[in-house]
DNA sequence: CTATTGACGACAT
DNA sequence: CATGTCGCCAATA
C-alpha cells in the first residue's frame, strides 16, 4: 500500500473531476464525453475526458462504461468494446446494428 | 518548452 | 453509412 499503486491519490483535479461526474451516471442511463467535458465547464475537452477515463479502468466503482460518444456510438473501454456493450445491453439499453445506441436521448442522464 | 498520444467531435467526401 | 481530416485538450516523455 505504501509503494503499491495508489492511483487514487495520483489524480489530477481535472480526472478527478471527470469521475465525479461518471459515478453520477445511474444504471440503465449514460452520458457522452462531450456532455462530461460541457458539464466541467471545458465543452471541447471530450478528447481529455476519455483519456481521463481510459487511466483508470481500474476504479471498478466508477461505471465508465457508461460513458459513450455524442453520435450514441459505443466509445472505447479498457476491458475492450464488447465487453462495454455486454455490460451496457445487460442494464437494459439496446444497441443496433452498426453498434449506435437506440433511442440514445431517451437513455441520456441529465447533469446539474 | 516542444512533441506525442489518445475511450472525442464536427464536417466533408 | 463509412472513412478521412482537422481541431481540441490534458497528461507524459
Amino acid at each position: 500500500m505504501t509503494h503499491k499503486h495508489n492511483k487514487l491519490l495520483k489524480l489530477t483535479d481535472f480526472e478527478r473531476k471527470v469521475l465525479e461526474f461518471t459515478d453520477k451516471i445511474p444504471k440503465g442511463r449514460v452520458s457522452t464525453y462531450k456532455l462530461i467535458a460541457e458539464a466541467m465547464g471545458k465543452p471541447n475537452a471530450s478528447r481529455a475526458v476519455g483519456n481521463a477515463l481510459n487511466k483508470n479502468p481500474l476504479m471498478v466503482t466508477i461505471p465508465c462504461h457508461r460513458v459513450i460518444c455524442s453520435n450514441g456510438d459505443l466509445g472505447g473501454f479498457g476491458g475492450g468494446p464488447d465487453m462495454k456493450l455486454k455490460i451496457l445491453t445487460t442494464e437494459g439499453l439496446t444497441f443496433n446494428k452498426n453498434h449506435r445506441l437506440v433511442n440514445l436521448q431517451k437513455s441520456l442522464y441529465n447533469f446539474s
